[in-house]
DNA sequence: TAAAAATGTAACCATTTGGTTACAAATATA
DNA sequence: TATATTTGTAACCAAATGGTTACATTTTTA
């Protein structure tokens, strides 16, 4: 694996890398303690760390024979505002759906 | 191409689709202008295309032989929440960073 | 109706991805 | 010191990815 093309955006595109974040957001943990939560194998893991470490999604400290990962989620902003300028294409749906359902519950004719 | 696991996160994974989504959220186009956007072929925009309106992402309004793409940009929802549940990653560490500065501008000690 | 335009898609290709097993190295423990 | 623990990584593999060219189809236009 030459790990080319690295951003934050391919390093969420896997659910496993998200769940191991959402895990460390939680609490840092070791590499063996990450890998006990999912069912594949313990390098599978490391490479995911790796990947995820490379683009500074998590920091590594290093402790005796153990590695100890945190989460460091600051360039999930980038994701963030990235979407968010997108936001008018779900809030303003949002707003119409609750606009509806108030006139709705208004004005609703008695079912007879 | 089979496109298999074919979510919004790996659908945003891919630059050239970022790109294609902000082309399109500004306005529609039809398949040809997109294209002309980039500088690698129309099959391969096509392919793009077709990934984004897999899931979701954009829509195909049909029109004589022209086939006109708008942003549906809903599930951009699901990141824009999954990235700002961890908002305290970034917001905590600016927060700091304005206090910080603020100080320094307070009580800066004259450098002598 | 013949030609042009817009698009889809098949067949192909190189690279990347995400996993595996096997082994090595460093550190901690009995 | 011998053994167990924690990790890295090499070598391998199948499938997915992102691109290409070539050709077919449908619709519009001259």
């Amino acid at each position: 694996m030459k790990e080319l093309r690295r951003d934050v955006y391919q390093a969420i595109s896997d659910p496993v890398r998200r769940e191991i974040i959402t895990l460390l957001a939680e609490k840092p943990r070791n590499l063996n303690a990450v890998a006990n939560e999912f069912p594949i194998s313990r390098p599978a893991i490391s490479k995911h760390i790796k990947i995820l470490t490379e683009c500074g999604l998590i920091h590594i400290r290093v402790e005796g024979r153990e590695r100890f990962c945190e989460a460091k989620l600051e360039s999930l902003g980038e994701v963030s505002e990235w979407t968010n300028q997108f936001k008018r294409f779900w809030t303003n749906k949002l707003n119409a759906l609750e606009m509806h359902l108030k006139n709705a519950g208004k004005s609703k004719p008695k079912k007879k």
